[in-house]
DNA sequence: GCTTACCTTTACGTTAACGTAAACCCTGTG
DNA sequence: CACAGGGTTTACGTTAACGTAAAGGTAAGC
């Protein structure tokens, strides 16, 4: 009936984002209790859009970057000003603006950790060079 | 005794680095149940050293990274290779590079993310320089 | 000596993000 | 038709990272 569509706009089983991007279904279906995800029905069955493999992609992206799923939520909306208020989107902006600042401060973070574990990892390295100076391997208040 | 040091080496209350870093006391001590921390004592009170500053410094980033309390002491660890091992020390330097793979992904993620925040703000402007349009604010499957 | 302001331990409560199990419904296939 | 392999809901269990009392010790200052 609707398996003639040629166009790349297909759908999806829940088991088929499930093992495309590793997750359980119990956490794709909780996505949905939490309101991050609402997918039409066939029945019963659940039929995942492209644009809910997108967010489904969204959510996973903000678990690495730490954000709880409420924030990635917001994050989501963000996408879809569902609406002509001005003060919803006037308030969007502001929330957007504030999580970039919070993202920025990541990123430096993330900076001084990188060069951070480059230099332990090259001390590992020279202590293993000068296997017998315990004197190296001292504490000294860094 | 050796109280008369001059240098740098000070010394800070538990409410001190609390305030300083805008944790709880409660905070605090349950980094140290976890192996954290390890402040000295004087009678029950803790004193923390210069170190022990640092050490709280690098667990708040690590979690503003999102890692776990674990995660954050592994690589305190390895900044203290308290070890002439050298076995320790090669397993060490595998879980930093393991570490910097990963964080190199969320980098990578977060750049898209604060492009694409960046573009949905720009939607949001635009959406209120002209506010008539509701066309413009359909859904049309991004 | 009493209050105030810190510090301590012990221990139960809480939230987020699922895991896990039970019990069930469809549907195609040998 | 039995049953294997999907899907579903409901609901209790789990872990991490603290919050929040409760109950008390100690030192400073009036």
């Amino acid at each position: 009936m609707s398996t003639d569509t040629p166009t790349p706009a297909r759908s999806f089983s829940i088991s088929d984002l499930a093992k495309e991007f590793d997750v359980t279904t119990r956490a794709i279906r909780f996505y949905e209790d939490k309101g991050l995800l609402t997918p039409e029905r066939r029945g019963q069955t659940r039929i995942y859009s492209p644009a809910d493999r997108t967010k489904l992609k969204l959510i996973l992206r903000g678990k690495r970057l730490g954000l709880t799923l409420d924030e990635s939520r917001d994050i989501i909306e963000m996408y879809t000003p569902d609406g002509n208020n001005a003060k919803q989107l006037v308030k969007l902006i502001h929330k957007i603006r504030d999580r970039r600042d919070y993202l920025e401060q990541q990123m430096r973070d993330l900076e001084v950790m990188l060069v951070d574990l480059q230099e332990s990892e090259q001390r590992c390295l020279d202590a293993l060079q000068e296997a017998d100076s315990d004197a190296y391997s001292q504490v000294k208040d860094w």
